[in-house]
DNA sequence: AACGTTTCCGGTAACGATCTCGGAAATTAA
DNA sequence: TTAATTTCCGAGATCGTTACCGGAAACGTT
């Protein structure tokens, strides 16, 4: 019983050869005696040697590995995204660092310090809500480091991006209310630096402007911390004077919990009331009444994310590229129907 | 712009002393004077030096790397328990290598592979839901690889292990049942050599025993792909001449599903049928009718597997502890109210 | 003044794998 | 038989870091 494990050094002596010869007949190579190379690769399966990938990658400075940060995998929308990532990372034989910042700056730091001692060949991130400086990934660049933002993102950075079309999907949604006679059409937003929510903002105020619908300030209503504020922003909503007839969401978590709180001030959805959320989490085509939403493709976002990223360490493509996937509104219960 | 990354040989060469020196300053350690570590710390600043993990991983002989791999991340129990594993390594500066298994026992034999060849300081896994020989896990204990299992566990091997009272919470949930009157009480199953979902069977046999009820073949239905498989089970069920007047099922997933052919069935829930789960997933809480369940703490699970497995990585515990976490019945919808 | 101590620093050998180089043995060609 | 070639293998350097060891100053002690 060995201490640590099998290395081709222990083949070797075992076979008294050299390591140099060893090294050779596991990597397959041409110049070593075919019999040789069957004996080592006999033994190698007899001790159970697994090469030791820490030892490969000092030597080739490649580590297969890529380092992934999302805020937080507990939410269904990043937890599709990681495993799209991960799959298509083992597709190609990469690991994957996972990390998650809980929405922390901070600890977005941390991560990313921690994924850069690791020396992953790339990195894979979606800003924490509190990240507002991208001093950091400036300096991931500087270093060579592959990067690609998704969901999450910033402008104020040359790297490939993955996003959807959200100020599309939020103009779908929009125009949907609109078209469904809703006129006082509230916004309940995220957090004001968040860029997705911004662009959802664009896509809401477009279609209100394209119906000529003048946008009312009191109608938008941002909420940071999601659930508990935004049940106090839809109560705060339904105590104007002018009630909207509407409620577009930033996401679904806060539509769901929009629902609640209309639920509980005995107001029928979608008759009195009309909701869209966005992201089509797996509860929301569960709950009741069941949620119109605006349909992310999560789990392609992350495959996609991982392409661009592996290609860009295989060196297949050295130039930044955005995707945008495009959105889809997933007609439900919580809004009326179209009127032929 | 240099190609690679900034070495401690770069910040020797700079201020012209000997990379024994930086190195030693950089780790702060004694025998360094005052002047000169302040120089090598600030140059190292200057230079964006971040240390090379895979050149302390092959030195010291560890990664300072945990491996996990659980069936599937998009399932919220198992990205809850990877949340809280991740939270704690990352406390104390474990990195989370990441992979998922998809349920494949061939795929949990690739990541393992992988997992082990990055030479990971300890594993953390749950069990593809194809797996029933466990040899792999053998073969990382005779490498002396630290191993912590996790919900899907086997009684195959001596580790340490954390689960939930699987028994007891099903002896609950089952017993609540009877208590409300219910007199046939059915159990949707998963696979045959899923390790909990016999041990919930023995709950609720021990329960039904306890009552005086003889256990009824008919009524215990297995099912394998989980959703799909469910809807018929059910199906199956409402189909018997005596139906059931209760479902215990063996997770959220089932239950939901239950509920959902039970609804186009015109039966009433729960005056006609009860319905259990088991899980306490976040969408059971939101659906309608809200779902009686027995809530497992996954985010506890988490913590404390990785708690006992970093606990063994540092060597303060060598032997190996089963820990069992509570399980709680969680009473909504989908069960009658007791009679006081 | 001669000695021991302390302070600080550099050389060197590892960790495990790979790659380059060169050389010995075996084979073929002349 | 000798020369040329092929086949196969080993020595050594290297990746970035740390640990061990030893040495040169600078200091204090008698």
């Amino acid at each position: 019983m060995e201490k640590g494990q099998v290395t081709i050094r222990d083949i070797a002596l075992k076979l008294n050869i050299s390591i140099s010869t060893v090294s050779r007949a596991l990597r397959g190579m041409a110049d070593v005696n075919a019999d040789t190379k069957k004996r080592v690769l006999e033994m190698a399966r007899e001790l159970n040697y697994e090469p030791n990938q820490i030892a490969q990658s000092l030597r080739s400075n490649r580590t297969n590995t890529i380092g992934i940060i999302v805020p937080d995998v507990q939410v269904h929308f990043f937890s599709s995204i990681v495993s799209g990532i991960q799959k298509v990372a083992s597709k190609v034989n990469y690991n994957v660092l996972f990390c998650q910042s809980g929405e922390s700056y901070q600890t977005e730091l941390n991560n990313l310090k921690a994924l850069i001692a690791s020396r992953v060949d790339g990195l894979l991130i979606s800003l924490s809500r509190e990240t507002e400086d991208i001093e950091h990934l400036l300096r991931v660049q500087q270093k060579n480091i592959p990067l690609v933002l998704f969901d999450r993102i910033s402008d104020d950075i040359d790297t490939s991006k993955v996003d959807v079309s959200d100020t599309d999907g939020a103009f779908k949604a929009v125009k949907y209310l609109i078209d469904t006679e809703c006129r006082r059409i509230a916004y309940l937003a995220g957090p004001k630096n968040l860029t997705i929510s911004n662009k959802r903002m664009e896509g809401y105020l477009h279609a209100l402007r394209a119906a000529g619908i003048t946008p009312d300030e009191e109608l938008i209503v941002h909420c940071n911390s999601l659930k508990e504020d935004a049940a106090g922003a839809t109560a705060q909503l339904l105590s104007l004077n002018n009630k909207p007839d509407a409620l577009f969401c930033v996401n679904d978590p806060v539509a769901i919990q929009a629902i609640q709180v209309i639920k509980k001030h005995n107001l029928k959805i979608p008759e009195d009331i009309s909701i869209i959320g966005f992201t089509d989490d797996p509860v929301s085509a569960l709950i009741e009444p069941a949620l119109t939403t605006v349909a992310q493709p999560s789990h392609e976002m992350g495959q996609c994310a991982a392409k661009l990223l592996i290609d860009q360490i295989k060196g297949y493509d050295g130039t930044s590229r955005t995707v945008t996937l495009d959105t889809k509104l997933v007609l439900r219960n919580t809004t009326k129907l179209l009127n032929p």
